[in-house]
DNA sequence: ATGAAAAATGAGTGATCACTTACTTTTTTT
DNA sequence: AAAAAAAGTAAGTGATCACTCATTTTTCAT
């Protein structure tokens, strides 16, 4: 009863492997598959170690002759996951919008919404032991703040000072811009989410994503 | 060293004191109170019942004798949260505005807005218990849906749709404009609650809001 | 093939978990 | 004031928790 299922997490092994810089075995990968899964199905503090073993089809103490402690496996996936996967995703179009392309910001707005999507989809479960884990474990505060919050901020505002120069955006203070922007497209990724989990049938996504674009260029509109 | 501190959750003892129809003795007011205080800083299934009695002042054994298990703690404190403040208050406006009253859409959003954040000032340790907890109860999900989500999106759309038909708000499905709208808000909420907790000087409360409405009813204009 | 290092194991460890029980104290009813 | 009922308690209960350790198995350079 050998189980040799595909990762359900294709970024996992690939992630944390060449951050340590050295191979991992395949129950050490199956480790950290079955905390993901379990991390983010009953939230850190519900999954059990011997849970997780069990899952990984691996004897309790080969989890913590890899991890020191429970947090320690917790860290050991959402940290790099948030420097190595998430923050440099978030900032991907940012860098060239600056330099050319993208005529207008709903033009930009719309590369932008694909794009994190299609990242949101791929990667539910990380997102949601993020958001879950979050306000309880400062340190992961603090990382998130130094290397994705800040460092979108940064960049986002840029942006929206360029198109504020172009006179498509009203001179508000960058920073309530984005704010506006960001939580209508964070509705939207929020309602498709809900809408996909309770199969509901009335969910036009391009309808949806259209009016919401439209509704923030023309909401910001000077 | 007899501890008579006010109570931090004025709207506990009252609603579900009401609710049971019989009174509650200060040590199971205190349970409760000790309850709310740690499954909102810490997670319900962080939150042990010998804490909670040792916060409480309490024997452990008496939160067994008022509650079987430490889960009916919880409902029993969500759930008439939920269903007699939550809901109604949720409706308040929602009811008058029909009939009279409220000329603009941003004069109905601005009376909206006031009264909900104020709401949500006062009972910031509930709504963080609900949105923690939400997601891992299925009973309790299915209890907001039916006594908050869906009675409020009945009366919110039927607001909308009046709107529409003065011409003032754009002739998209009244879901997408409650979505756009309500997202804009929550995200006006969210920015508040998170400035105040990192005692951020940047936030100027009123003008944030004024942004906010005028964003929102720029964006759904014809 | 051999031996040393790394990986994996499973039977523990004490601590803590939610919860029980036998009993005492307080409150209410008569 | 006596009796009954309700509230509260302290000392447990077995189960499960995160974690350890002595031992075995696997890997791999030589």
């Amino acid at each position: 009863m050998s189980q040799t299922n595909e990762p359900r997490e294709p970024w996992l092994a690939e992630l944390i492997g060449e951050a340590a810089d050295k191979r991992m075995t395949d129950k050490q990968i199956r480790i950290l598959e079955a905390s993901v899964e379990l991390f983010a199905g009953k939230g850190y503090a519900s999954a059990s170690t011997s849970e997780i073993a069990a899952m990984a089809g691996v004897a309790e103490g080969t989890i913590f002759r890899h991890y020191k402690t429970k947090k320690e496996l917790l860290l050991t996936i959402v940290r790099p996951a948030m420097i190595k996967l998430l923050a440099p995703f978030m900032l991907k179009e940012f860098k060239d919008v600056l330099s050319s392309s993208y005529s207008s910001y709903g033009d930009f707005l719309r590369a932008l919404a694909a794009n994190r999507i299609q990242f949101l989809d791929r990667n539910k479960r990380l997102v949601r032991i993020l958001i879950q884990e979050l306000p309880f474990h400062p340190e992961l505060q603090q990382q998130f703040r130094e290397h994705v919050f800040s460092r979108v901020i940064a960049q986002a505002e840029a942006i929206v000072i360029r198109f504020q120069q172009q006179g498509e955006i009203i001179p508000l203070p960058p920073a309530t811009v984005l704010r506006l922007s960001a939580s209508s497209l964070l509705g939207y990724a929020a309602a498709r989410y809900i809408a996909q989990e309770s199969a509901s049938t009335k969910w036009n996504d391009e309808r949806e994503l259209s009016a919401t674009i439209d509704f923030i260029v023309k909401g910001l509109r000077p």
